[in-house]
DNA sequence: CTGAAAGCGCTAACAT
DNA sequence: ATGTTAGCGCTTTCAG
């Protein structure tokens, strides 16, 4: 094997420090400083020859003291329920904003517990992030509230954050729902259910008020079963349907997991979709278009979703470094959805 | 609203440091941080009195400074190539651990990029985390190796890395293969393909191994496409087969994204499963069963793999605080996989 | 068992 | 344009 990297004429064994390469390059601890924090006061030749010894003794800045000077890490929270499929897409979207920067991304799923999400929050201010991306799970805003006073920029994603002032991203939930719901209406359903998964969730909320407003503006009587929460609960719900008369024609699943769970149990026992009952469901998923029969959706863009956040957190970033007095006017960016039509809502599978 | 938290006697505003809490219990810093630290030399009372002091104050320790004295953030990292199902439900068990031990869990997505890993595990190294959970897109052994050498502990989740002698986790791919791939022998198939998003990942070569030995130890000519890397490439092999005479009878898919782009291919060119082609795949998934056929699979246990991992991360983690001498000696773990019957082989579906 | 002093690596605030 | 000094909050010596 080569020559293991030296260490600089400092202490063989240790991390180079600042001092080893003020000393490499025979200038003060001062102007490497400068040079590593990009001030615009260095001589060009000085600073060459600072970046040099810079490479020449392997030094590698110390977050750890920069941060006990009160600077914060290169680093934004991102705090989800979980990550399922939709949240990691997000992830994604979001880590590849915060590279760009050169930030690091620390995630923190919570299980969709509040409690959980309250005491990560607390965890979180120890560790001096830049910024927080948050998609709540219904805990504290105060605790948020006391981050963005503390001077750390937060931006909610998907959901806002009861109680919180700041910078959101969110998605057409209601209209989105609404359209869906009116398709099923204009196949000439009546009899139209809506399923959800958890339905204290803002998301969820939202949909099935956009459900019961298509609902109510074509002169029907909404059904809305809000927490099935297990496929158990689902098959006996869809179980009571096809043993009695009083069986929906048609279902609006308000998020994915209710769309999975339901087509399941209707699987399980033995309706099928679309002729025996029709449905929709809200937000898309890989592989809807090759299920027994290819779901129809309302679909969103979690990446751009994300990543409208994340770029929104970076601007907060960018502008508390500069001038700390000015008040932030919270935006509020909204993204539209998009139906997709495939054969689960009756409509005929198209080439 | 109610009176905000006073900062305690110190300088109002700030955070409360061990010198406020000093002050306030009477004694001195350095009993202060004995407690915090948990050693025990310190007088029970003490304790109590400092205690609450800390409590009175709303005291939490400042991390950067604790780092700054050679201790590492109460933090892991976590690297994988992207946070798909597969991965996400590795990181929930994973989180799931480092929360029990009051760990913060910094997670990197490669995007299967080893560009992107050697690039993050630089900067990891500026974090001071106290451990590595890495799924390793290929990027560089040295690097971990360095990791490790600086007494951060590193343990290898679902791919060992190469040249880099850590704690792994893996899975017996080869021997899972085997099976998914001798019961469709079983099943009288003499025309056997094995298909595979990306060849050069371990756990795929793993699988195409396993793979051919079946068919070898059948007497059987095996015939591998190990890198068909999107729907489009899938389709094209698919209808390529459907033109043709020569269609094998049935196909063994390596990884989860290979079943379902198969499966999409499949559904588009219009052949059936398992009448016309009967269909394998490894890895299984939510919706395995209620595909157009529910499909058959050689099933792995992410989160029961990266439970594992997490755990030794932590054995190692502790270890390394007491004795800083001995040498590690690194332990694998491979876990089992199992065969789950439905109908794509061609077994009828039962209840 | 407890306390006082000396830094850890860095940067803000002053020199020069 | 560059250098010097004084801490940031904590823990590691070393003395009581």
């Amino acid at each position: 094997m080569a020559t293991m990297k030296s260490a600089g004429a400092g202490r063989p064994g240790r991390q180079p420090t600042i001092i080893d390469v003020a000393r490499e390059a025979h200038v003060g601890v001062m102007t490497v400083s400068r040079v590593i924090n990009n001030y615009d006061t260095v001589k060009p030749v000085t600073r060459a020859k600072v970046m040099s010894a810079i490479a020449r003794v392997g030094y590698r800045p110390n977050d750890a003291a920069r941060m006990l000077k009160g600077m914060r890490a290169r680093m934004i929270g991102f705090i989800v329920p979980d990550l399922s499929d939709f949240f990691s897409s997000c992830f994604h979207a979001a880590q590849k904003v915060a590279m760009q920067h050169d930030y690091q991304t620390m995630v923190v799923a919570t299980g969709r517990s509040a409690a959980v999400e309250n005491r990560q929050l607390d965890s979180l201010g120890n560790h001096r992030i830049s910024g927080l991306l948050i998609v709540t799970s219904g805990g504290d805003g105060q605790r948020l509230k006391h981050l963005q006073e503390s001077g750390i920029p937060v931006v909610a994603l998907d959901r806002p954050v009861a109680g919180l002032d700041a910078d959101a991203v969110l998605v057409e939930n209601r209209e989105g729902a609404e359209q869906g719901v009116r398709h099923l209406i204009e196949h000439g359903h009546k009899s139209i259910a809506c399923v959800g998964f958890d339905g204290d969730v803002f998301t969820v909320r939202e949909r099935i008020e956009g459900y019961k407003q298509a609902m109510r503006a074509a002169g029907l009587e909404p059904q809305v079963f809000a927490d099935i929460q297990s496929l158990e609960r689902m098959e006996e719900l869809v179980g009571r349907w096809s043993n009695t008369k009083k069986k929906p024609s048609a279902i609006f699943a308000a998020q994915r997991i209710s769309s999975i769970r339901l087509i399941q149990a209707l699987h399980r026992v033995g309706l099928r979709v679309p002729q025996d009952i029709a449905v929709v469901g809200f937000d898309d998923f890989e592989l809807a278009d090759v299920l027994g029969t290819p779901l129809t959706v309302v679909s969103q863009s979690p990446t751009s979703l994300a990543q409208s956040a994340a770029e929104l957190l970076f601007k907060q970033i960018e502008q508390a470094q500069q001038e700390s007095g000015t008040e932030h006017h919270p935006a509020k960016i909204i993204f539209p959805t998009r139906l997709i039509l495939r054969a689960s809502c009756g409509c005929s599978p198209k080439a």
